[in-house]
RNA sequence: CGCGGGGUGGAGCAGUGGUAGCUCGUUGGGCUCAUAACCCAAAGGUCGCAGGUUCGAAUCCUGCCCCCGCAACCA
């Protein structure tokens, strides 16, 4: 029986172009998403972008373009991004698109009025005109300057509608305390509930007149929807919630996979609009860290932010995938650096992985006139031990979220084929003996194996590898990742070619 | 005393009470099927400093030193 996973990344924010830290997110949520449909469950894989608000309209207007035209370019480079990195999202979505995305979001909000969580205050603060937001009290110097821009704020009132997000406090609470929604890692949990602890009633809306680049408040033109209820509730608008459609074949998600410093919004400010509306909640987060390059934050300031298209154009939409997920841990902070990317390059694609690929190819060819028919017999049991011992390794590193310690386990099992390799000296066996179609059976069978783990990864290397043996292979395999060495018995495997997957990167 | 993360062999990291591990690099050896690839072995660490708890501490406690993030752009 397929289960259904839903699985979402943040939505992007178009002020600007897409750079590596997005890359990564969808790249993490790719692999879930597919690693979920290896296993037979039926997916639906959501991105999209976040394209309302004041700063959209001032970037827009000092590019001298209306809004609408703007967000229209910039999130055209998303979905060039999704492409250019193989990315197999189901679906795109965009806030600013008024028939699919609006109709959830006017929903949503009435749920919450209905509910009688929304209600109309004035909102006196202390508005920086240099950060175009308002200032809290404490966060000012001892002067009473804006510690950033050293301006006096301007004292502002201005009428919002407000969420009665206080009144949640104690279920979320208990929420997370009994593990309701699954966090990844774990340690943030804690950060959840001491952030908890002083959550306020939040504004929910912006005056017209000062955001007229957003979603109109329903029944009250004097007010837009600010980013909560616009942005987050793009997981429900998308699979049709607010339309006719048969949303609740995928509510709730099973995932959503972001960034640390939104984890307020989805791990507080989204369940409790959930919880107001009665609506199911998320199954778990999945939290990633942020990339630096060379040890340093990535700023548009400093000019180091690295462009996704340009690494792809450079190595390639594989190398650049394997050391995202690889060399970044996912849930922590990663470092980014060429020289970094080329040592995993040449150190786990080319030597590691294509080299067993085509070392293996060449003495099927050579030795055994280019055909292995897949016997039981020739298994060797240690490798087969190995083999389970990586699957499990494998599955519980994906299920909780560390997809650079999946890869682990499958470079420790290409390394052990590559010793059983020369333990078992292939080129030196007589021909046609049991003991030369032992060791080739049994590495075929190890690569083979560790192909299907990195599809999820990697799919287009691992369509090479299964295409280099010729294996035909058949649907229903797809299901039995437990228990894979026996998927590949009874069949023939042909070599068809030996030209090198990853060919090293010299300097 | 603002908050948080971190200081482990040349580099990057794992390791939360019981003989200090991994990857890369280095050195030596092996192999020749393979992409100067692959395999084996070795060298290399008083685990930031100083105290303390304990039969025993990288791991717990106390103090100190150093690095990074915590404004915006931004995942």
């Amino acid at each position: 029986m397929p289960n259904k996973f839903y699985i979402t990344t943040s939505i992007a924010y178009v002020n600007s172009k897409p750079h590596i830290g997005y890359a990564l997110e969808l790249l993490q949520a790719d692999v879930l998403a597919r690693y979920h449909r290896l296993v037979g469950n039926e997916v639906f894989f959501l991105t999209g972008t976040d394209e309302h608000g004041a700063k959209i309209a001032k970037a827009a207007e000092s590019a001298g373009k209306e809004p609408r035209e703007f967000t229209d370019e910039i999130s055209a480079e998303f979905v060039k991004l999704t492409k250019k990195l193989n990315i197999s999202n189901d679906d795109f979505i965009r806030t600013s698109d008024a028939e699919k995305h609006w109709p959830g979001v006017f929903k949503i909000w009435k749920a919450l009025k209905e509910k009688g969580d929304l209600y109309k205050d004035t909102y006196e603060g202390l508005y920086c005109v240099g950060h175009e937001a308002f200032i809290k009290k404490s966060d000012l110097n001892k002067d009473g300057l804006c510690p950033d821009h050293k301006t006096e704020p301007e004292k502002i009132k201005e009428e919002n509608y407000f969420f009665k997000l206080k009144g949640y406090k104690k279920d979320l609470q208990k929420i997370y305390e009994d593990g309701h929604i699954k966090i990844f890692p774990e340690t943030r949990k804690n950060e959840v509930l001491s952030m908890l602890k002083d959550s306020e009633d939040i504004s929910f809306s912006r005056p017209r007149k000062d955001l007229k680049w957003g979603i109109p408040v329903p029944d009250d033109d004097e007010h837009t929807i600010y980013v909560w209820s616009d942005a987050l509730t793009n997981y429900l608008s998308a699979i049709g919630y607010g339309k006719d459609a048969d949303w609740q074949k995928w509510w709730p998600a099973d995932a959503h996979v972001i960034g640390k410093d939104i984890l307020r919004f989805h791990a507080i400010i989204w369940p409790a609009m959930l919880l107001s509306a009665g609506l199911e909640l998320p199954k778990s987060l999945a939290v990633h860290g942020h990339i630096t390059v060379d040890g340093e934050k990535m700023s548009k300031t400093v000019g180091n932010i690295i462009d996704p298209f340009e690494l792809v154009e450079k190595y390639g939409i594989d190398p650049v995938r394997y050391f995202l997920l690889r060399e970044i841990p996912s849930t922590e902070d990663g470092d980014f650096s060429y020289k970094k990317l080329e040592d995993r390059y040449n150190g786990d694609l080319a030597n590691n992985l294509g080299n067993l690929v085509s070392r293996t190819a060449k003495l099927i060819e050579t030795r055994a006139n280019g055909e292995i028919n897949f016997e039981e017999k020739f298994i060797d049991q240690e490798a087969h031990r190995k083999v389970n011992e990586a699957t499990e390794a494998y599955k519980k590193a994906l299920d909780s979220f560390k997809l650079h310690e999946a890869l682990g386990a499958v470079w420790d099992l290409l390394s052990y084929a590559n010793s059983f390799i020369d333990l078992h000296k292939p080129w030196a066996a007589d021909e046609d003996s049991e003991d030369l179609m032992l060791t080739l059976t049994t590495v075929l069978g190890i690569i083979l194996n560790a192909t299907w783990f990195i599809k999820p990864f990697i799919p287009e290397t691992a369509e090479k590898i299964f295409e280099a043996f010729g294996a035909d292979l058949p649907a229903e395999a797809s299901a039995q990742m437990g228990d894979k060495y026996e998927t590949w018995v009874g069949r023939k495997f042909t070599v068809q070619k030996t030209e090198p997957l990853f060919p090293r990167i010299s300097n």
